[in-house]
DNA sequence: CACTTAATTCAACGCTTGTTGAATTAGTCG
DNA sequence: CGACTAATTCAACAAGCGTTGAATTAAGTG
């Protein structure tokens, strides 16, 4: 039932893969070529089109990481309600100094260029990820869309200065004072009310 | 001492610009190829060689635009110190919906892919528009470039969620919501000092 | 009216891109 | 050992890119 070659298993698949992440996340989709990705696999660019069909294909395949978004969730709401803002910064700043987030960066700067990857983290975003969050802590319905945009806004822009801008300081700034930096926005943006004389959330 | 051809002036000239403003800002530099934008301009491609040189040289001819930040720091200097974020992020949004703002865009699409459009981003975000207004807030100098890569955060992720990734609710808000949003979030980042128990500016 | 000079057109160059298909190599199974 | 099958290599394709240079057109100048 095992039919075929199999010198050190799929040898070049997972090379393949690795070069991929490493030229997606630093080039984007366009400017990382088919050759460019053959040539650091050590692999003729045939062999792509052979193991993954199409470049597009390498693409979603190379972005098949397992970020589940369900846990972090969980985790956040677990603890204090005052402190979910600073929680979910330092998971994040975790999450996008993984691997995991090298796909993330790929994404994103392909989002630049092409609607079909801009809807997959618009999508992601909301749907996947802040939602989720806001419904656990209890957020009105009227009042999740705008505070996740919010949210967004701010680590959006975080992601963009850090990892693809990489302005200074908060380039390289460690993960404990962008929290406490970030913490109160992010906490402001999900769970505050008022504050002024205005009223700043619900729909409008 | 006029000598040559004048028929309504360059006419094409200012065409070409027209669709490079367009394209770019729209795509990006590399997707946005030079026969599209000759043909968007209605001119053969060779055109934008003979007004311009390079295709880079275009690119940069279509971002010489007049956005002098100096006017619009003095302008949001000018008033209470309690209100200069919103002040600020209400000239942010009337900017970027200008003309000048699809040039930003532009640059910024760019700036996903290489780095000496990320160059031009940094070198302006910090020395042109943030550290000025910082040093007219009279903050010191070792706050300034903390505290200015936090308003470039917020500020820049707006941009991404609003113009370039078009994320709903926030793409389509008013100014004045965002203004109520993201003012207070700028505001604290600008002149906020501690917060907490914790000192959260200063280098560290 | 020549003459000059710039704007414009046209065809083509050299290069890179993603993709393909035939030929070759090399393990596995009966 | 053949037979089979998958992995790999190689050369080439069509398409698109930015750019070039010669030919053509048209307007202002003396």
């Amino acid at each position: 039932m095992n039919r075929g070659r199999r010198p050190g298993q799929v040898s070049s698949r997972d090379a393949v893969l690795r070069a991929a992440r490493e030229q997606f996340s630093r080039k984007g989709y366009d400017a990382a070529t088919v050759r460019a990705i053959a040539a650091e696999a050590g692999v003729d660019p045939s062999m792509i089109n052979h193991h993954f069909g199409t470049k597009e294909q390498l693409f979603m395949a190379a972005l098949e990481l397992p970020v589940d978004p369900k846990e972090h969730v969980t985790a956040i709401l677990n603890g204090s309600r005052a402190d979910v803002g600073e929680r979910l910064v330092t998971r994040f700043l975790t999450v996008w100094d993984s691997p995991a987030g090298a796909a993330g960066v790929a994404v994103l700067r392909t989002a630049m260029q092409h609607e079909w990857s801009a809807a997959l983290v618009r999508e992601f975003i909301l749907n996947r990820a802040i939602n989720p969050l806001l419904a656990g802590l209890g957020v009105p319905a009227e009042e999740a869309s705008w505070r996740g945009s919010l949210v967004a806004s701010q680590l959006s822009g975080l992601i963009l200065t850090r990892y693809l801008i990489k302005l200074e300081p908060i380039a390289s700034a460690p993960h404990a004072v962008v929290v406490q930096a970030l913490g109160p926005t992010i906490q402001r943006y999900l769970t505050g009310t008022k504050y002024g004389e205005r009223d700043a959330w619900g729909p409008r």
